[in-house]
Order: structure tokens, then C-alpha cells, then sequence
DNA sequence: TCTTAACCGAGACGGTACGTCCGGTCTTTTT
DNA sequence: AAAAAGACCGGACGTACCGTCTCGGTTAAGA
């Protein structure tokens, strides 16, 4: 419905404003004055601001590539170390962090929001870790996913500690330590 | 500052409102009315609805215990099993899950209600939780708490699956099968 | 400029709206969904909801007759009853008392609406009242005319009293004693 | 409810506001902003702007005099003349036209405030003048305080004239003719 | 008959104002 | 002295219309 224009003026107005830092100013309206499109505009196409957000994260990461790339060296550990590391960059980018914590905060009482954000950017990246578990053999892929990202999303969104190269070592050795063969 | 039976009717009107379900309709207009308080008098002792419901948490579990209880069986698997369960048990209680979504969402914003949660809350039960891996002999237990925790969070947050039986026991053999020992 | 058949559609739409009583609701943009055009074939042609209210009302007065009608029964007391009951039917006819008002309260912040209304509507009125005073040999019609005419819209205005049978004889007789020949 | 210093500002603003011409522009968020008050503490007081300027004429009366005075000369058609000379001069004073022309417009559509109106401001002068007539020894005074003030709104509200001295002259005239005695 | 220009529907768009809600601060009144 | 009551400024909410502006499709001429 709404003009590529428009939604490239959205994107960049959010992402100039979460760059500023103040997550909290990010509202329908501050938006709207940052694109320079009017308030009835935006809600043409968003109803909310985590639905900007999201959109904005969406574009993003379909923009670059289209697909999650996973590394296969051909060696577990390094490939999950791999992935953790750009995992955790993506995580703490001083550009993404704002977005990422605001849409965390969004889907704990959007529903539909949450749906979205499970199915459009959650379920092709674990699917695609849950596949290089899938390439080494593993018996349960999905579990080890989960057990590889759960850890990761803890600490950063609980902030308990910072994400140091040491932890990450280990981390995977455990995950590893869990993976069993038939 | 404010009298005990201040804190009572605030403890009181959130567990209320947030039992009739519209999370976002915490507010700190909506909790001094129900509260039968003036707003002044809700600001002097909390200056955000993220504090007051996590004063209304703290102050639930400390009434009940004053320490966390984790289970000691002499067999980790079955004391990991019971503890994951009565862990899912809490987050997916109708009467705190919408406390719980509401103040994970708010520390995404408020550093300093992040802190006090941290330290408060999550912390002691971290602790208790490493605090059985090394009975049991571990060599990290600090790192598989974090292992046994992340992925239940992983699993409430973002809502990718219910918390079945069988997820449960599975989710109990990764981390154990992690667990090495010197 | 526009066609025929918009002025129609138009026509019908204000009309109708007006009936379903909100008058506050005929807006541009109710009219234009309501005749089924679009805003822009709308602004071709009137600029206000005021020009079109007044352009229907004009369609109307000449569609039906042309020209203005004043009876003449050789009784001035009786003709002139007969044209009271005739504007006051007018007046306060479902129908039209919403476009009257509708109209009176625009020409309030609109001059060139105001001109408009008092060259095609209220002139030939006037004069015609004007007229049959000359008839019956009166000194100064046009005082006249405006002294028969300004109880009537005072009474219709302000919401003063009803138009009830005894005050239309009363008000009749006034003018009549009003009336000095030379 | 509203304090006495918010009555003041609010009337001060519309005040201010109709000066400088624009009557459209005298909105609740322009008088806000120009009062230095917030839109909700005008709406706490008024719910139209209507009614702001209703209460703005409301207190500019009863400021002034408290009762509405009328000349009594012992010469009913030089009090007539007073009468309709002092009238006119409000009706098209520069600081008063636009506000009574902008309520005037508002009660077309507005029951409550056209009630308002007609017994707070209406009704006392109607029955001032009624009583001068009543003094003259006149038959039917209110009829007559109508057929005086009617023309007068009728030119006024319709522009169809100005008022010069020969035109008030003659409208006495024909009033004091249309008055009978028993 | 064919074209060509005006008219038209549809609706996105930047704006202004609407009326409401809540965040915080402050003052008044009650207890 | 503390607290209820609530007025107040400020800012964002989501909506309704305003008047302008394309964009294709249709209609009614003139060539």
C-alpha cells in the first residue's frame, strides 16, 4: 500500500533515531517527524512501533543476502564458535542492540508482533544452526539449537555478563559435550 | 518511606489489574486508582510501573520463603527435572506470567531496574542452581547453570514451543550429557 | 465544469446526509463517498461544504418553480399570513432546516458565500415581499419587508419560541399597523 | 473546577485570538497554546469552542454591569433609538462581531449551547426591551421587543445593509407604529 | 472513425486539529 | 506531618478531514 519511498524514509528515520540512543523517543509520532511523512501515513502501514522496528530489522537482514549463512569448515566447534561470534556482534552492533531490545520488550505484549517475529526471523536462523547440527550427525538438531542459542539470548538479555571470548569457548565445548549420536 | 499498608494496596492493585490480563493497562495512573492512593503518594516510593511490579515479585517471593529451595535427591537428573518443572510452573502461572513478560520487557529500557532484578532475583537462583552442579561434582557449574537456564528462557520468550514432558526430559540429558567432570 | 450528472450525485448525497440528521457530518469527504466521486471531481467544482449545501438549496428553488411566488388575493393581512406559513413550512421542514442552518452558520466566516446567498436567494425573496407591499400602496416596501421577514428569522435563529398559529396573526397584525401610506 | 487564573487566560486567549481576525483559527489547541495552558485543562472546563467563547461573552456582561440596562427617557422613540444605536454598536464592534458571529454559527448546530445562550444573554435583553414597551402602556410587549429586534438581526446576520442613522430612524418608526394601546 | 483532451475513480500524501490518556509536578484540603 | 484529592503542563496517542497530488480508465468532443 505504501510507496517504496516511504517505507525507506520510515526505515532510515528509525534507524537514525536508534542510533541517537534514546530507545524510548522511538514513537509513532517522532518517527513521523524524522521521516518527514505524516502521522496518518505511517499508520497506513504500521500500527505500532514495534512493527516499524521489526520491519526495519526485516529489511535489513533480507536486503543483504535473502538467506541465513551458516559456516560449514567441516569442523563443529569452529563453525559453532563462528556462529556465536557473529551472533553476539549482530546482538551487541551499537547500531542494532536498541532495535533488538525494543522489539524484545514489544513482543511480551504483542502477540501477533511475537508471531511475526518467530516466524519471519527466529525460525529460518535456528533452522539453519538446527542443520549444521543435522550435517554432524546429531540426533535431536533442534534441542541442540536451542541449547546452543538459549544460553546466548540469556545472557544478553538479562545482561548477567559480558560476552568474552573465554565464555564462548566454553560454551560451544558444552553444547558439543551434549550432542550425542546414534 | 511509604507505610506497610501503602505497599500492601500497591502489592495488591497490580496483582489485581495484571490478573485481568491487559498488561499494558499498568500504569501508574491506573495502579493508584485501584490502589485507592493518590499518584503523589505512588511516587514517592516508585517512580515506574517496572518497579513496582518487580517490588510486587520481590515481595511475593520473599514472603513465601526467604531463600530459594532447590531439590537434593542425591540423582542431578530427577533434581534437574523437578527444578525445570517448578521453574515452567512459575513462568507460565496465570498470576505472574503477565508480571514476569511485563518487567522482562521494561530492563530492556531501564538499566537500573535491570540491576536490582539481577541482583535480586535472578541472581540467588543462578547461584542455587550452580550451587547442585557442584555438589554433583562439576567442573563449571556456573556455566551449566547458565546452560540449563537459557534454553528455558529461550523457549518462554520468544514462544517458539510449549513446555512439554518430553522437551522437559530431553532438555535435562543435553545439559547432563554437557556436564564433565576432573 | 463538472458534469451533469455529478452536480446530481452530489444533489442526492448532501441531501441525504443531511437527512440522516448529523450536519457536523457533511464533510468533502463524506459527500464525495456518498455520491460515489471522487474528492478531486468534488474540489473541481465547489470549494466548501457551505458552496455546495447552498448550490443544492439553489438547485432545488429552481428546479421547482423559477421564480418566486407571492400570492396576491387583493387581502394584504391574508397574503401575507399565507407567505409566513409558506417560509415557515420552509423553515423548519425536515428536510431543509438542517441545509438552512447549515448554510446560515457558513456565511458567518464566508463573505463571498454570504454574497452569493443574499444575491440569489434572499433577494428575489425580499423583493417580492417588497412588492406586494407596494401593491398595497405602502410608503416604504423594502422597510416593510424586512420588518415582516426579521421576526421570522429571529425566532427561527435564536430558538426562541415555536411558530405556533396565534403568533403568525399577532406578527401579521404588528406589520400591518406598521404599514402608513402617503 | 477550573481555577479562577485558567478562566482568565482561556479568556484572555480567545480574546486575543478573535482580534487579530482569524475567527477559524480560534481552536481548542490554538486557545491552549495561547492561553499557556494544556489541552486537557481546557477540556476539564469546556468541551467546545463554543462554549469558550460563550463563556468569554458571558463574563465580558456580567463584568461590566451584572443587569442589563435600558434607557428610559419618558420618550419611548428616542429610547428606541438609544436602544437600537447601543445594540448595533456591539453588534459591530471589531472586538465583539467575530465572537458573537462565531456563536451565533456554533448554536445553528449545538442545541445545548443555543440554550444556553438564549437564556443567559437572550432572554434578559428581550425582556428589558419588552419591559420599556410594557412601561409605553403597550399591548403586547414581548411581540414588540421581537418586532424590534428582529430586523436589526436580520440585517446583521445577513449583511444585507449597514446600519446608518436614517435606516435606525425609520425602524423605530415602524415599530412605534405597530404599537397598540387598549 | 479515430484521436485527443477533459473528466473521472481511486487513493496516497503532508498537514492540522480533534478528543483522550498518561507521566510527573504541584497545591489545596483533610485527617 | 502525611496523605487524599485533583488541577495542571506536557507529550504522545490514534482518528478524521483538509486540500493537493499523481495514476490509469473512460467519456465526449473535434479532426
Amino acid at each position: 500500500m505504501a510507496r517504496h519511498s516511504t517505507r525507506t524514509k520510515v526505515h532510515d528515520a528509525v534507524l537514525s533515531l536508534a542510533r541517537e540512543g534514546a530507545i524510548g523517543s522511538i514513537t509513532m509520532e517522532g518517527v513521523a517527524g524524522r521521516a518527514g511523512i505524516s502521522k496518518q501515513t505511517l499508520y497506513n502501514s504500521w500500527s505500532s512501533t514495534g512493527e516499524i522496528i521489526f520491519d526495519a530489522l526485516l529489511a535489513r537482514s533480507t536486503d543483504e543476502s535473502g538467506a541465513v549463512v551458516i559456516p560449514d569448515a567441516n569442523d563443529l566447534g569452529a563453525d559453532l564458535h563462528d556462529l556465536a561470534t557473529a551472533t553476539i556482534d549482530e546482538l551487541t552492533s551499537p547500531d542494532l542492540e536498541p532495535l533488538l531490545r525494543a522489539v524484545t520488550a514489544e513482543i511480551q505484549h504483542d502477540a501477533e508482533l511475537a508471531r511475526q517475529y518467530r516466524e519471519q526471523l527466529l525460525a529460518p536462523q535456528l533452522a539453519a544452526i538446527a542443520d549444521r547440527f543435522r550435517r554432524a550427525g546429531a540426533d535431536d538438531p533442534d534441542g541442540l539449537a536451542e541449547l546452543f542459542a538459549g544460553p546466548i539470548l540469556h545472557r544478553w538479555l538479562l545482561r548477567t555478563h559480558t560476552f568474552d571470548a573465554e565464555w564462548v569457548s566454553a560454551h560451544v565445548d558444552r553444547v558439543i559435550r551434549a550432542t550425542s549420536h546414534t
